[in-house]
DNA sequence: CATATCGGTTCAGTTTTACTTATGTGAAGA
DNA sequence: TCTTCACATAAGTAAAACTGAACCGATATG
């Protein structure tokens, strides 16, 4: 038996012939001979008191000791490669790297790219864009814009403006649908990507808020939100615009929100970032030209009434 | 810059001093002098290419990017010492650690530690009692009983017997309340430790199962199952008894459960320990025990109907 | 205002660890 | 049978980690 912890570069051997099952591998990757390895194991073994594999004809085996020990000394050393990483990304400031979902980066990063880089050409600004939720450090994530209704308080978090939805549409299609009653006569573009915001927000939502019968059938479904903003804006029909997706269209006049009334979603968009690197130069100059751009684009929307929570 | 990690010894030399913000006390924690540690610290900085700490008058605090290493070199070291005192004690066939919630420890396991006493006087059986769910690796856990739905699928996990709830009292207090009606008129002993369980299984929901309206009031409440249970025993009242905890008092007699239908709760106790551990030989004996012991007791409930799961 | 003290650093020398090259062993497969 | 493959062992060497002593600057103290 022994101390807190083993010899650390004995135990990273022991990592690797596990995860390999096979010393020569684990020697190849820790660019050490075969018998640099094997006697590490040994010394490992003699530490630990007991077998760690059992020596097969032309394999190795992990021994119950072993498999004990084995999963977690890889997440420990993950862990460790991680924070490494992530130290190391600190001293870089020139590259940012931004993740987002597919229709935040579609309709509201990408278009402004261009505008940022004019303001920061020191900047390498990279996206990741994914539904999936990210783990900075594993990921190399600098910062997350996220649609959630709330987040982890570990975290630098900044509150973008509230998100409601509202129909939106081409100017043509507006003068066609004057009234949210005329609507029921309308196709209209379902965006299912909102599920999983509770109380929905969705075009029975808007509909039960406005008094309104929802029709008997509805138009053409997109799994995600900028697919069918972009169906919205090619004439298809009337999709539910959140405020942040279709901002933009609004202010160039591609789109129109006719109607005065939306209704809040109860979820909104937040800038994250993990505390340690709040005050990274590349990290606060974003975060200044993102909340600048936001009220920027505010006055677009001063006109429409946001209709208190739905009792859904 | 450097390679995927730095030399292992330096980062837990930096982890130490990350942790005491101090050099010397570092130096003292790892039994080495303060001039090793200055040194490795050092090292490690030439490795990462820019300082981890700022040296101040006489204090040191860690730099932008020591705070972005320093909780995960933390976290990592910590997830090694689990995994190495995990694998520490698969070698120990002696001891054997027990978690479970307070009313199964009390009402289940206490009462019967005796009988295992008997049967493996080799084993040292030793418990923790608490509803936090603990961490195998990080607690010292090895065998954990828990009262749920759904179980870790990467655990080894057993299912004990189905739960099901139904009143139960004293004899003499049988008498007085004979039928399930008549229990309106008494004294209905509330134990609040089923709340998370969804659908509910307390009072209101056996009642609306057995169409009998609930009463205006309700009697002493407790928040543990255990404590509920020694309240019936002393004759307080009637509580909504979980079968686990009070088989053993049905069988002895001191308590009874004049009526025919239980009502069950959809979740259930679960046997749980590490799939590396599952083949330790004291894990097995208790696992046979445990099982033994159950099968056991079961005829005692033979006559309750229960009653497939509520609507609510 | 000296001066002791504290926390960290530097340097020279020593011990310990880690590694390589070369050789050995036993079982599987051509 | 005779390679070949995968690991073990041995001897020697390079590299690392560590110690002890001297050092440095900043605070605290009488």
């Amino acid at each position: 038996m022994s101390d807190r912890l083993p010899p650390l570069t004995a135990l990273r051997a022991f990592e690797a012939a596990a995860r390999h099952l096979s010393f020569a591998l684990a020697a190849a990757e820790l660019n050490v001979t075969p018998a640099a390895l094997s006697f590490q194991i040994k010394s490992l073994e003699a530490h630990f008191g007991a077998p760690l594999f059992r020596r097969l004809n032309r394999a190795v085996e992990l021994t119950e000791a072993g498999s004990a020990l084995a999963p977690g000394a890889t997440d420990g050393f993950r862990t460790l490669a991680a924070a490494w990483r992530t130290a190391q990304r600190t001293q870089d400031h020139q590259s940012l790297t931004v993740t987002a979902g597919p229709a935040f980066t579609a309709k509201w990063l990408a278009p402004r790219l261009f505008e940022f880089a004019q303001a920061h050409p020191e900047i390498e600004l990279r996206f990741s864009a994914s539904l999936r939720v990210m783990d900075f450090a594993r990921d190399n994530i600098d910062v997350a814009i996220r649609f959630a209704k709330q987040v982890d308080p570990d975290l630098f978090t900044l509150p973008l403006a509230e998100e409601w939805v509202t129909p939106v549409m081409t100017p043509a299609m507006a003068k066609q649908f004057p009234t949210p009653q005329s609507l029921r006569d309308a196709p209209l573009i379902v965006d299912d990507s909102i599920a999983f915001i509770y109380p929905p927000s969705d075009w029975n939502a808007w509909l039960a808020a406005m008094n309104i019968a929802a029709p008997a059938s509805f138009g053409p479904r997109f799994s995600q939100a900028d697919h069918a903003t972009d169906a919205a804006l090619a004439g298809a029909g009337v999709v539910l615009g959140r405020r942040a997706l279709v901002l933009k269209y609004l202010a160039e006049g591609q789109l129109v929100a006719p109607y005065e009334f939306a209704l809040a979603t109860g979820a909104r968009f937040w800038f994250l970032c993990p505390k340690a690197a709040q005050d990274r130069p590349q990290i606060v100059a974003f975060r200044d030209w993102i909340m600048r751009e936001i009220s920027k684009t505010s006055a677009v929307t001063d006109r429409i009434t946001i209709i208190a929570k739905h009792d859904a």
